[in-house]
Order: C-alpha cells, then sequence, then structure tokens
DNA sequence: CAGTGGTCTAGACCACTCG
DNA sequence: GAGTGGTCTAGACCACTGT
C-alpha cells in the first residue's frame, strides 16, 4: 500500500490534469490541504514536494503555490529500459543481436564498471527496432557479477533491466552522459542512414540500490527517432553541461 | 543564513570529498549523525535529502545509507547560463550577435513563450565562443515583459541571464529538449565544421518562480564541445525520452 | 532480534508575499 | 498585518535489513 502522501500528490496530480486547478492558478494552502485530506502539514508538504520535483508546481515562500501543469511524467523504468519505453508508447520494441562475447576487462570498461582490468566482462551489441524499424545500435558491458544470467537469456525478447530486476539486480540510479555524434559506416548501414549522418549518442551506467554498477551502455540513436527531455529548477538539479574536450 | 540542514548537507559534501566517507561505505546512521550536529531526526534527513537528491548516496529502507561517491555538481545557474558555466570551467566566453529584431510573434513562438500570436517578441541570433572560438549558435526568443530590457542591454556581453536576474527576472526552472541535427550551410560556416556536420541541439524554456516563460533558446553545439550529463533515480527522475516524430 | 530508514503527528517560530 | 511557506523539534509507530 503506498504511503499518505503519495496517495494524495496522485490525487493532486490527477486535479491538475483535470483542470480542477488550472494552470497558472494557485493551489490551496498547506492548512486548506491539511484540513481536506485530514492529515497534519508535514504530510501535505511530502505531497507537494513530489508535485515540485517534477516541475508540476512552483513554490515560493509566503505565497501559494503555483500551478505549472502537467507533465509528461516518465517513470523511472521507461527511462531505463528501451523496451519499456517503446511499449509504452504504442510502439513494438525488437532486438537484433550483433555480438556476444565474455572477455576480460580492458581499462575503460573496469573503470565504468567499477571492477578490476581482466576481471569478467560481458559485452553485448544489438540493433533495437521501433515496429522492425532500426532506430538505436546498443553496445552494452555488463560485470561479472550478472554474467552468467544475461547469458541465459533471451537476448531477442528486448528487456535486460526487465529480466535482470526479475532476478533481483534493481536498477536503481542512473547517470547519463549525452552527446552528438556522426554515424561509421557500420552504423550507417545498421541503422539505414548516410554515413557521417548526426546520431545522438546516451551513454549510461546502470547502479544498483547499493550503488554497485550494474550495466554501462553506449545507445545511438538516429537522430529522427529520439528528444531527450530534461527539467530541472533552482531546487532540483541533476543537469551539468561538461566540455567535451580537456 | 543558510538553514541548518544545508549546512550539515554541505558538510557531509566535503567530508564525502576528502574521503571521510569514502565510495561504497556506510554513512553514519540518521540518529546517531543528528546527536554529532545536535539537531532533530526531521534536521538530519532534510540535510541526507539533498544529497540523496544529488546522487551522492543512496538510501534503502531498513539499512544505513551508502556513499555513492562525489557527483560533478553543477548549479542550476550554471547551467542555464553559457557564460557562468564558461566562466566557472576556466574558459573565457564571448558573444558575436548576428541579428536582434522586435516582431510579432509567430504561432510557434506564442506557443512556446505562452504569449498571444502577435504580441511583441525579441529575436536574438549570436554566436557563442570559448576562448576565440566558435562552440555554439544560438537563436533566442523573448516575450514583451523582458523585451525593453533585452533591448538596452550589452548583448555581446555575455550573460542575458545574469543581466535579467539582476532586474529581478529570475530563472527558475527549466525544461530541456536534447536532440542532434545536421548543421546547415550557414551552422556550418558559423562554426567552422562542415555542412551536415552533428550538431548537438539544445532548446530550452526558462521560466520565473512563477513560471512564467522569460526566454525560449535554442542552442546548437558543435559537437566536439559538450557532452550533457544527467543523473536520475528511482526516487528523482526528471528524464525522459520523447518520440522524435508522432 | 536489534538497528535503521520511512511515515506521520502536533506544535512552534521565522521569513517572506501581498494587499 | 494577515496569510503562507520554510525550518525545526520531539515523539511515535511501521517496514525493512541484516545478523
Amino acid at each position: 500500500m503506498a504511503a499518505r502522501y503519495q496517495q494524495i500528490a496522485q490525487e493532486l496530480r490527477e486535479a491538475i490534469r483535470q483542470g480542477e486547478y488550472a494552470i497558472g492558478t494557485l493551489l490551496p494552502s498547506e492548512g486548506d490541504l491539511a484540513a481536506r485530506y485530514a492529515v497534519s502539514r508535514g504530510t501535505v508538504r511530502q505531497a507537494v514536494a513530489v508535485l515540485e520535483q517534477d516541475g508540476s508546481v512552483a513554490a515560493r515562500q509566503g505565497a501559494r503555490r503555483v500551478v505549472l501543469g502537467e507533465v509528461p511524467t516518465h517513470s523511472f523504468a521507461e527511462m531505463q529500459s528501451f523496451s519499456m519505453w517503446a511499449t509504452s508508447r504504442g510502439h513494438v520494441p525488437g532486438a537484433k543481436v550483433l555480438s556476444v562475447e565474455v572477455g576480460a576487462a580492458r581499462q575503460e570498461e573496469a573503470d565504468r564498471l567499477r571492477i578490476n582490468v581482466g576481471d569478467d566482462v560481458v559485452r553485448l551489441q544489438r540493433i533495437r527496432t521501433l515496429d522492425d524499424e532500426p532506430v538505436m545500435v546498443e553496445r552494452s558491458f555488463f560485470p561479472g557479477l550478472v554474467a552468467e544470467h544475461i547469458l541465459a537469456m533471451d537476448l531477442t525478447a528486448g528487456s535486460i533491466t526487465e529480466q535482470l530486476t526479475a532476478l533481483g539486480f534493481v536498477h536503481a540510479h542512473g547517470d547519463h552522459l549525452i552527446d552528438a555524434v556522426s554515424a561509421t559506416t557500420l552504423e550507417a548501414r545498421l541503422l539505414g542512414v548516410r554515413r557521417g549522418s548526426p546520431l545522438l549518442r546516451q551513454r549510461w551506467l546502470a547502479s544498483s540500490p547499493t550503488g554497485q554498477p550494474l550495466a554501462w551502455s553506449e545507445d545511438s540513436y538516429r537522430h529522427d527517432a529520439v528528444i531527450i527531455n530534461v527539467r530541472n529548477s533552482m531546487s532540483a538539479n541533476t543537469l551539468a553541461r561538461l566540455s567535451a574536450r580537456s
């Protein structure tokens, strides 16, 4: 059963979506909401903090909260899994395996997965499709910890993330590096675009609740297939702009 | 004066940075920290919530928090301003104005800035440089609300965001759309790259604390100049992957 | 089982916004 | 100055982790 504050957050989200609290208008005060839901002010604050986090309402000390609007909410799981994302948007996801191998970790792989050079890693390359159309080239690396599970999976079925979760390897954190690259000759052929065509590259590390790296992946998307959306604010900032060159 | 919980968060961040709490080890319990800092458990929870938000520590019910590591923290202001970002990284930012004009808002501009078609907008195009090297083409649009201020500014001095902030127009929220595009002939010439070369495009809306749009900008970076970093987690997700085509 | 984080309460005072 | 959000306290009980 979800916590009371989460229920309240959900009800408020719903109310905003249905126009009960219109965009640009003020949310009731914390005291009013506490009375309405018969909870303490602390619980109300937890609830509205969720909406502030989403960027759905804005808070300023001394004034009532402003409704910013409904935001396209994406669960963490949808962001971590190509298959879940595709399915939730009404597309049929697919995967074609190009290669799978077990090997000794090279320096970069060891750094990314926080293991030692020479430790086992599984390397996997796949083409990912949306409705049978190729949209992304995926190069993934997994630490020895999950190697046997990866090798035992049906890698064309789609979501490795979901299968790992079912085995108890929960993805709790993600760290993403996003840039633009030119399609190599191979990538161009696989994706059906011209060589040198722009690709949106998303390199990311998934970690367990204890911070243990579970997977590193380099995903290169056709530029016409995907747009990444990030929201931030003075109170919640997880976004940074890095120099590509030292 | 900063709140007590912010001071504590800062001290903990510092302690992690200096290796007092090593990566992978456990943070002291909330009770211990409360005693150590002579505050209530609630205040300690506010402090560690800040670190969890940053992705610097991970929490799991029933177990002590795990130290994930120091994270490259970027203030919200640095993300919103090219100049502040460049300066904080030791580069010299520059700007060259290509054009400035006031006009009647077209449909798309009106939608982005939440104004009416035909209302005043300021359109500004600039080349942004790092150490005198062109790295980004910027196309910005401002609503009538701030038009007179924009026109009165020295637009080659760099940060419009900072100048607007000084005038009381605080940027409190950001909403970013990130994708990859091909350089047009004009962009290629301005940036010194080949036509068709990949650019990392970041389109974003900045809003005031009340949700009032203050600026919309389309920034196209040379692909070798910038990488965007985003962190998310099960408890804090502001990241979404959108389809480029409906 | 003991320890620990997650949720909730009731009350207090302060800082800020706005009419 | 009244209203409202921001901070902090002290205490309670529950849910989960690990030994």
